[in-house]
DNA sequence: GAACGATTTCTTGTATCCAAATTATTGGTA
DNA sequence: TACCAATAATTTGGATACAAGAAATCGTTC
């Protein structure tokens, strides 16, 4: 059946899929982001296998959204439908990781170019803040926190650059590289190399600097793909 | 009913439909390649509403897979999906547009950086005889080849990159900018250009030159979203 | 005659049903 | 006991049926 490695100790899956639904929006929908959460946050560990009729049982809807739902999640690269064969979590190989680490690298580096151009001071101001957040929770150890204050971070920036679809692709490519992401981020050697990294992004940002904006975000981001390699040799795995 | 303002010379969405069905592919699938095209090529004009039971009528399914082929789409943000409301072709704001050459510039930008580094021999030869292909048609004045042949040229960048997943993303973005790409690439003047600049990137991605090779197809690119913004501006639609 | 409103029709969203295919099980044989 | 085959059971893909919401039409009223 269904196996779950480990539980997140928020709320279950059906819990988040009750609450705040947005008026006219699908049961497909709702089945999604509901399933996409529980895959980013590793409650869907890559490889399981996702059974229809079991989930359309547990979430209370017919087979129908579901399907919806397994569709528009494959469209996105989070799990994988083999015909007639279900769907399961997408197991990311190394070598595509890395393939999405590189574009991401340069996408992200695109918002930070443009948001050194078009930054407004309340971004600015916003920023700072959360930098100085971020610094100050510093060896605490508190990875979850650590994750969702980075990633508050590098979506100021996605918003300062002012181009709605840059945003939403990287955004989107970072959500699928998410579940890898929380693993591989917190090591608490990397926790100060990244504050450095953010100093720097930041730094180019605030003095308009595109130039340097792009290359200490692609820096920051590259570093993790190295950091990445690491990770990956110690298990020795394809 | 649904508006078809010009139909292509090639064959009807009907007959392709029919053709290369790989096996094991799900019918929601060819029908989503199927209608992708039509709204690649034009034949589905921006803003047209797309009828579930009269395309499922027309194909000779039933409107399961119509459905499926819709959120497909969708996701891949070329149609609308409106809440009970059906499915419209997506109207792309001049906006939006721009933000989308944008980033396309900077992924085949990327795209050439690591061609320039990693080409076979086999794509030189290929890159090589396109590029001859392109220069021979010179003023033939025939915008539906000179595309075709064109595609393949930056095709054969994707493939040098040896990215898969890079060269996914960007076909996916190039083929969602498509419809507009042709009516624009195609000014007389324009083709001139292309030749000189696609000359340009052969030469960097030859010379193994990374970082030319990415400035010469941004470079590339950019102009086009110039070229874009004046279409535009003849046009004075928002 | 025009504008507003109720009703009817049509279209989409969801559930159920059927068929095809893959997987598991069981029986037999080497 | 291990392996193969045939069959049963489960599961997905696709079709149909039903419900709910949106749009259009027709009637009424000002």
């Amino acid at each position: 059946m269904q196996e779950r490695l480990y539980s997140a100790p928020g709320c279950t899956s059906e819990e988040r899929f009750g609450e705040a639904s947005a008026a006219g929006e699908t049961l497909g929908e709702r089945m999604r982001r509901s399933l996409e959460q529980d895959i980013a946050r590793g409650d869907l560990a890559p490889g399981a296998r996702l059974d229809e009729k079991e989930i359309a049982e547990r979430f209370g809807v017919s087979r129908t959204p579901v399907r919806e739902a397994f569709r528009l999640l494959a469209a996105n690269g989070l799990v994988e439908l083999r015909g007639r064969q279900g769907a399961i979590v997408r197991e990311i190989g190394v070598n595509q990781l890395l393939e999405m680490f590189q574009v991401m690298a340069e996408l992200e580096g695109l918002c930070a170019r443009l948001a050194a151009r078009r930054i407004t001071p309340a971004q600015r101001a916003m920023m700072s803040d959360i930098h100085a957040r971020l610094e100050a929770m510093g060896e605490e150890n508190d990875p979850a926190r650590f994750y969702q204050i980075n990633l508050e971070f590098h979506e100021v920036i996605y918003e300062a650059s002012r181009n709605d679809f840059l945003a939403e692709q990287t955004r989107s490519l970072r959500n699928r590289v998410g579940a890898y992401r929380l693993r591989v981020t917190y090591l608490p050697e990397r926790v100060r190399h990244t504050l450095k990294e953010h100093a720097e992004v930041m730094e180019a940002i605030f003095a308009h600097d595109a130039e340097r904006a792009h290359a200490a975000m692609r820096a920051h981001l590259t570093l993790l793909g190295d950091d990445l390699i690491d990770f990956i040799a110690q298990f020795g795995k394809e």
